[in-house]
DNA sequence: TATGAAATAATCCTACT
DNA sequence: AGTAGGATTATTTCATA
């Protein structure tokens, strides 16, 4: 090959800064922001697209508004930590909708994991029936955000009862 | 007012639906979609739009493919907690870059980060030079995430040098 | 990469259910 | 509130230079 899929020029740069603003614009304006024509901005969004570079296109919504403004972070500790262990609540946690993020972490604890729900009764709820109970789980912590001072948006639909 | 204004009936709620998945869908498959025809939807999404239930539309990326795969997790406890020394300590973070997240925590620390970097010595930078010298902070605990088993995508654009 | 033509879609409208 | 259709403008898509 001539070149890296990978490589990002300077063109396709300003497409991803313009894009991740506004995921919705036209190729058009995006051509004329970036100061290029249509069909090589056209192609490139292709390529991003293809490539795996540009992963989709989501619409932002306002948590507040949609009525699910409890955020919580709760660590959680599992009884084994074996590789079958592991997958077991990895596949698990993807299951629960309220949980927006799960990462394994190095040192005290094994997930850190951001759940959102409605308020904090939900959040009991869903700590006790969906995330206590999930194999190998053997202790949590949880933390409750006060305020959100920076985070892009919700990038999830509500969950309906 | 007949009715508040931040009421969703069911086709609302398809309309977030699907945009949830894909921002960039026009409004006639949107329509086509969820079993309306176009008028209705695109004054419904005027309205989801001017309401502030939709925030806005981001292209979605792939951390991994942009170079940008490490997070880390900071606890920072501040030395003065009253409200100036809080919105001093907000109206700087907004401004760092590679964080993602900040939410003021009830518990033991003051508040939790989200950070994106490149790798390890990025972040050890991003902490030294950023994150330590912000106003009022007294220390700070990191937890490195090992993997991520959820999380949407990147919303930001990667920080260039 | 640019340009221009044809197909498609958005936007706005009116009349009707 | 929603449907259906038409008119206008904008945009995508594709061919060609």
């Amino acid at each position: 090959m001539t070149k890296r899929t990978s490589e990002l020029d300077s063109f396709d740069q300003k497409i991803l800064d313009v894009l991740a603003v506004d995921g919705r614009i036209s190729v058009t304006a995006l051509a004329s922001k970036i100061g290029l024509s249509k069909s090589p901005v056209q192609a490139r969004l292709k390529r991003l697209e293809d490539n795996g570079v540009i992963r989709g296109y989501r619409a932002l919504f306002d948590p507040i508004r949609l009525g699910r403004n409890h955020i919580a972070f709760v660590e959680v500790k599992l009884d084994d930590t074996r590789e079958t262990a592991l997958n077991a609540f990895n596949t698990a946690i993807l299951r629960v909708g309220e949980v927006e993020q799960c990462h394994m972490i190095a040192g005290a604890f094994d997930y850190l994991l951001k759940v959102r729900t409605t308020d904090m009764a939900a959040y009991r709820a869903v700590l006790a029936e969906k995330i206590s109970t999930l194999p190998h789980v053997s202790n949590t912590s949880t933390y409750v955000a006060m305020q959100t001072i920076k985070e892009d948006g919700m990038l999830a639909t509500p969950v309906r009862p």
